[in-house]
DNA sequence: GGCCGGCTTGAAACCGCTTGCAATGACGGG
DNA sequence: CCCGTCATTGCAAGCGGTTTCAAGCCGGCC
């Protein structure tokens, strides 16, 4: 059940270098070989191993996609861009998942056991110093929705979550709210911690905007739920950032289970615009990541980081928009 | 960047094969010549290239994982165990995404190239033909979602499509439905072709239940609203069977767009029960699989059948239950 | 006709690791 | 004290490819 090199050689009658040049592109064949090779490669069933090869050319088409939160939405369309993208290029997604904190250590030795070509990080959640790992190792790295730096130590594709706090309380304020909060994810996270300094930041010029924030314990649902309950005891903001459209469903449902309307009384904007975010009954009104434009930058980086392993580290942000839809009450 | 066996043995003074053997159970080596080897080892970092010794092993430990609608939110669920359940057994996946309809020999002819010790085909709309072209290539294959069959071809692990129609069929009649219908996936998916089957079946014994079926294009929300939008034109049921949790939110949807009440005006009843399916806003009454089961199963088998290439292709389906909530009027 | 240069080709070394085999050495029993 | 046994070890031959190198071949030119 493995028919090699030499079997193709034998049934063509050339030598093993013959056939193994026909299958690299840029070797040099007479198109009478060439010819007798394929003609024996196809009636043999005949693929090169392309583990075998990658022991001499040192590439393996392999690249390590990790990702550690595969509850989110979110992350259905970043698997399918990714998969497709990398397949288009003629690579290869080896998948890890770090779901249970397992040892970033473990996983940089297994990407290394299986010398995968490069490594890309997507997640808004891990440190940096995740990605670092990598790098440290000598493998070329992107760190996809990973935190903007101006001098980064890897590359970095992603938005700006400052930005994105920022557009998030012009769009409340725009809409004369005046009792404004955010409602954030777990505060290890840096998409966190950036996205609350913009939103913070862009109101702090607005006094007669009263402001707070409140942190969920993780980006879920029911975290998302939980913490909106538990701000509904008190005396609730008039409209909140949700640092996540999941948390912003979560919230949205506590409003409900409250007997309060949505926009009626509580107004919501959450980010990332996943798939679920437009369907009716929820209707949110959220901040989109261009997914598509970050993974293509993605790949296209860990591509020529990989032709070019000194390419020097890059960030590559691209812009977000708010999408309007019905959880805010409208612009005056 | 890469530190080698040899690089070892030299620096623990040994041979190769010593070093090679402390990294292989089973083999036999002193303790003094471990220690020596594991020292250096460490020093160095080295670790094995596995894809190297997959060359003589025969083994990479690396399995193929086949998918081709990344927009279900299930898949997430069936990634996050899938990879977990790889992980845990020290195998890694390699996915492959089948969205844009490639030829499936291409990637069969891939998957060899890499030489994946075994593959998962987990969908429920790939024909088993798909499945079948593995195995023909040699390569042990597990089915995930795929259709029952009593001699199969290849190891199938799944639920009983035809028993989820029916058990849809009874929760509705149970409750009272006087006029129910089927509202499916694709007509080429055969898990629609034994839904509606189990469903109809079901049904032929009450005669007094009117009973209609249609079919959505694809298993998609939009879909489903789509098709229930063309339902309502017309006199609907009273309550409806949608083959998926997808396309039961789509109808939800269009129902209330049409300014009907679920249950109120029509009852509905998916399947999957996806995450979403629980969130308040949508509380859709579905059909649960058992979708850990299945996955453990599958890698079960697929690594059962690594190890004994001759093992026949075996069936294991899973019991699906009904999980109630509020899209469907209460039992009498 | 002889010679030069370029395109093809095969032999052989090597990529990093495993493994069969034979040699070595330690150890216990007779 | 000698010998057989057995665990340990190193050698060397692969695993399925790629690639360097030198040799072979061809046509073209003088």
């Amino acid at each position: 059940m493995g028919v090699t090199l030499k079997d193709v050689a034998e049934r063509a009658g050339v030598s093993r270098s013959a056939v193994s040049r026909t299958f690299t592109d840029g070797a040099s064949v007479s198109a009478k070989t060439r010819s007798k090779v394929e003609k024996a490669a196809s009636e043999l069933g005949y693929a090169p191993n392309a583990l075998a090869s990658s022991l001499t050319t040192g590439r393996t088409k392999m690249i390590g996609l990790i990702a550690n939160n595969f509850h989110n939405p979110l992350i259905l369309e970043v698997f399918d861009l990714f998969t497709r993208g990398l397949q288009d290029r003629g690579l290869r997604p080896l998948l890890v998942n770090l779901s249970d904190a397992t040892d970033p250590a473990d996983s940089v030795r297994m990407l290394r056991q299986y010398s995968v070509d490069g490594v890309i990080v997507a997640s808004s959640t891990l440190p940096s110093s995740f990605a670092l790992a990598f790098k440290a190792a000598g493998l070329p790295v992107v760190h996809a929705f990973g935190r903007y730096a101006t001098a980064p130590d890897v590359h970095v594709v992603g938005i700006d979550n400052v930005a994105c706090g920022r557009m998030a309380a012009e769009a409340l304020v725009q809409r004369g709210y005046g009792r404004v909060a955010f409602l954030g994810g777990p505060r290890s996270a840096t998409s966190t911690q950036d996205r609350v300094a913009g939103f913070l930041g862009a109101l702090a010029g607005c006094p007669e905007v009263h402001v707070s924030a409140s942190y969920a314990s993780a980006y879920t649902f029911d975290a998302g739920r939980t913490e909106m309950q538990q701000l509904l005891q008190d005396t609730p903001a008039e409209a909140y950032f949700c640092g996540d459209d999941l948390l912003a469903v979560g919230a949205l449902s506590a409003i409900h289970e409250a007997g309060l309307s949505v926009p009626g009384d509580i107004g919501l904007i959450g980010l990332n615009d996943m798939e679920m975010a437009r369907w009716q009954m929820i209707g949110l009104t959220t901040i989109r990541q261009p997914v598509a434009q970050i993974i293509d930058a993605a790949i296209a980086l860990v591509v020529s980081t990989i032709e070019d392993p000194g390419r020097p580290p890059e960030t590559r942000l691209f812009p977000c928009r708010v999408v309007e839809r019905q959880t805010l009450r409208a612009l005056p």
